[in-house]
DNA sequence: TTACTATATGAGTATATAGTCATATAGTTT
DNA sequence: AAACTATATGACTATATACTCATATAGTAA
């Protein structure tokens, strides 16, 4: 049986999970990967309404993922934990796994 | 301007993210690590409803992150991507850093 | 002060997700 | 065949999430 202790770690990791598993917040992540960024810079290049991009960037600041300061009128989001990219990078692994799988499957054919 | 490829891979990732971003999820992967499992073995494991588990099983298991077959009355459950499991190292990477940045800052009070 | 720009947020809607209970299905044991 | 076990799934409810539009707020520039 599941213990106390790993509950509690396995929720806190869900809250990174759940704060990144969306397509926009990791174009968003990999805009931000070199360079941070404002908002408006940010919702024009993943090409979305500012109000959602503000509201996705608010998430991801809350999880701690994103930091924030500001800067004259504008909002400059960075990346505080620039270690949550490797993730992407496990994510890809599988990806590739799963379309050599796929192609094998279609190979035996 | 995010470009149509880069579009789709984001979505792909967010797929696999979302697959694994809950809880019981993480410790159903974690019980996987070292073994395959029945459903029921893995029920009793995260204490909840059998139907809830085999719920949470087919999600993982259509984004490609699991694995099934029948042996008997049983369904046995692997990791069809154990790389998976790497994520959970990097977001733990990032918590960590996390709990780092609070001790910092309550030391600065 | 007025007009403008960047951002955040309230209010609303639509959709997705998690969970429960009951039950169908498939396989096992007697 | 009858009773049993393991799993999946339909139907339902509750909650969370994503998104949009309109607008408030804060700062800038004229």
């Amino acid at each position: 049986m599941l213990n106390k202790q790993r509950k509690i770690l396995f929720e806190k990791q869900a809250e990174i999970a759940k704060a990144i598993a969306h397509p926009l917040r990791i174009a968003i992540l990999d805009f931000l990967k070199n360079k941070e960024q404002c908002v408006c810079d940010i919702a024009a290049y993943v090409g979305s309404e500012q109000s959602n991009v503000s509201r996705h960037l608010s998430v991801m600041a809350k999880a701690g993922v994103l930091d924030c300061r500001k800067d004259g009128l504008k909002v400059i989001y960075k990346l505080k934990t620039p270690c949550i990219l490797d993730c992407f990078s496990c994510i890809t692994t599988c990806l590739k796994q799963q379309a050599d799988e796929n192609v094998k499957f279609l190979r035996a054919i």
